[in-house]
DNA sequence: AATTAAATTAAACAAGCGTTTAATTTAAAC
DNA sequence: GTTTAAATTAAACGCTTGTTTAATTTAATT
C-alpha cells in the first residue's frame, strides 16, 4: 500500500520509452477485452511485439504492470472541472457542460475504465485504488457546489442526494457499453463510430435530460 | 449455441442434488469475487468440499459449469413484471413498483449480476446471452407500455427514449455496488445489512425520483 | 577503439491449471 | 445376497502460467 504511493510518485514522473508505451497500450487492451487474469505475459509480447522476459525486466511484474497502466492513465486523464465552474453561465449550462465532459472524457478511455471496473470490486488483488476514490470525491465536491450555487439561485428545486449523481451518469454509460450488443441491435449500432455517436447524439442528452428534471423537480 | 440452447432445456428442467447445488452455489460466489479466470476448480472443490474431478463429472467442464449457473439463476431469477402491470395503480405508482422491484430483485441476486456483468462483454468466452438479452428486451417493452400509458393519459409529457431507462436504473445500482468502497465511506456503510438498508430506504427512492422526474419534466 | 551499461533473447524453472484415468467405495436394483 | 450402476477418490496427464537465468547483442560512454 505504502509502496505503491512511492511508486506512483516514481511512476508519474518516470517517462516510458517506445517500447513500454506500446506494451502498456496492449496490455490495457487486452486486460479490458479479456481481463486481467484472463491475459497471459505471453499474449501481450506476442502483440506487443516484444519477448516475454521484457515485461519483468520493465515494469518487475505482470501485476506491476497494471498499477503502471493504471497510474499511466490517470495522469492522464485530468478530470479537470475547476476550469469549467469558473464560468461565467448558469448552474443548469454548468450541469450539462459538467455531464457532457464527463462522459466524453470516460468514454475515451473506456478500456482503463473498464479495467478499474472490474479490478475496484475484485477481492483477489490488493491495489490501492485511494487516488481513483480520491479523484472521484474531488469531482463530487465540485460538482456539489453546483447544485448548491443552483439552488441558492432557486433553479434547483429538490433535495436531491448529490453522491448518488455519479451512479446516474457513469453507471448509464458503463451499463450501455457493457450492454454493446443489444443497444448495437436495438438502435443498428454496428461500428465504433456509430456508437461514439450515438453517445453523442443520444445518450449525452439523455442523460442531461435526466440530471436537470431531477434537479428542479418539484416532487 | 446451438448446443447451448438444447442443453439449456435439458438442465432447466434437470434437477441438481444438493452435492450439485453446493458446488453451484460456491463456484457463483468465487466467479462474482475473484472472476471466472481468476478462480480455479481446485479453489471451487475446496470451499465446497469435494473432490475436484467431481466439477467434470457433474458439469463436464469449468466452462459448462459457468453456463449452469447462468441457467440456474435465470430460471429463478423471472422477473414477472407482467402481473405488476396489471394491476389498476396510476402509470406513475406503475414506474415506482417497477423500479422498486428491478433494483430489490438484481440486488438480491448480485452474485450472478456480477458475473453477467463481466462475461458479456468479455472477449475470451462465447457464451449465448441471448436468453438474457430476450428477458431484458421483454423488460422493455413493458415499460415501455406503461411510458405509453402514461403519454396517453396525459400524465408524462415528454418525448423519452425508453430504451434508455435501464441503464439509468441498473447502471445506477450496478455503478454503487461496484464502488462500495467508497459509497461505504460517504455513507458510513460497513455491513451488508447497512448496504442493503441505504439502497431501500435511499437509492431506490432516489432512482424512482429520478426516473418519476424525467417523464413529467416539461423540457 | 575499448569499456561499460542497457537491451534483448531463448531456454529453463517450478507451480498451477483444467481434465482424465483407473481404482475404490457407496448405494440401488433385482 | 448378489449384481449393477453411481459416486467418490488420489494420482497422473499434458499444457500454460509468471518469472528468472545466463548468454548475447546493441548502444553509450570514455
Amino acid at each position: 500500500m505504502f509502496n505503491f504511493v512511492l511508486e506512483l510518485q516514481s511512476l508519474v514522473k518516470m517517462e516510458f520509452n517506445d517500447k513500454q508505451i506500446e506494451i502498456l497500450q496492449v496490455a490495457e487492451k487486452l486486460f479490458a477485452e479479456e481481463g486481467f487474469d484472463g491475459t497471459s505475459v505471453r499474449d501481450i509480447a506476442k502483440l506487443a511485439s516484444v519477448n516475454v522476459a521484457m515485461i519483468s525486466y520493465y515494469f518487475g511484474s505482470k501485476e506491476k504492470l497494471l498499477e503502471s497502466i493504471i497510474l499511466y492513465r490517470i495522469g492522464s486523464m485530468g478530470l479537470r472541472l475547476e476550469n469549467l465552474l469558473q464560468e461565467k453561465i448558469s448552474p443548469v449550462s454548468k450541469i450539462e457542460k459538467i455531464i457532457e465532459y464527463y462522459i466524453t472524457q470516460v468514454n475515451s478511455n473506456k478500456h482503463i475504465h473498464q479495467i478499474v471496473n472490474q479490478e475496484i470490486s475484485n477481492k483477489k488483488r490488493e491495489l490501492s485504488f485511494e487516488s481513483i476514490i480520491a479523484l472521484k470525491k474531488n469531482n463530487l465536491k465540485l460538482v456539489e457546489s453546483v447544485v448548491i450555487e443552483g439552488q441558492n439561485l432557486g433553479l434547483f428545486k429538490t433535495q436531491v442526494n448529490v453522491a448518488l449523481l455519479s451512479p446516474i451518469i457513469i453507471g448509464s454509460l458503463s451499463y450501455f457499453n457493457m450492454n454493446r450488443v443489444m443497444y448495437g441491435d436495438l438502435f443498428n449500432l454496428t461500428t465504433e463510430d456509430d456508437f461514439d455517436n450515438f453517445i453523442k447524439t443520444d445518450l449525452i442528452p439523455h442523460i442531461q435530460k435526466t440530471i436537470k428534471a431531477l434537479l428542479v423537480y418539484e416532487n
